[in-house]
DNA sequence: AGAGTGACTGCAG
DNA sequence: ACTGCAGCCACTC
């Protein structure tokens, strides 16, 4: 299977109620770290795809699309309007089952998680 | 080929 | 809690 199909998938397979994260989504399709490609997907993503792209969220809980944006305010509402209490740019995860998930049989580290230099050139 | 970009992420200040 | 930064990836000049 394609890696954009089994993001499509991983997306599709969010309950209503639950959120996800974009790099849980990515972990999920098999794909460790590409978080970002899963961002790009559901940008290209038709609205006739008729997925859950409110129900994924950025780290942490927050919002990825810019405050005060169309998508963002969409995405805001139709979260509310499956329970979740939205303030800002961030959404309470009460519900959050999956990122725990993910992150329990998606050890893959990624990102900023992996091996960086500190700054302050200290040991 | 090399630099820039972004619906990302986690660690440091 | 917030901002910056650095690492990573796919894609576009």
């Amino acid at each position: 299977m394609e890696p954009r199909a089994r993001i499509l998938a991983a997306i599709a397979a969010v309950p209503h109620g639950e959120l996800a994260t974009y790099g849980g989504i990515a972990a999920r399709a098999g794909l460790p770290g590409r978080a970002r490609m899963v961002a790009r997907v559901l940008a290209e993503a038709p609205a006739a795809a008729d997925l859950p792209w409110h129900r994924i969220v950025a780290a942490g809980g927050r919002l990825a699309m810019p405050a005060g944006s169309a998508g963002h305010e969409e995405q805001v509402r139709r979260l509310r309007r499956e329970g979740h209490e939205v303030n800002g740019q961030r959404v309470r995860l009460p519900p959050m089952v999956a990122p725990l998930d993910v992150l329990l049989w998606a050890p893959a580290p990624q990102g900023g998680s992996v091996r960086r230099r500190r700054r302050d050139g200290s040991r």
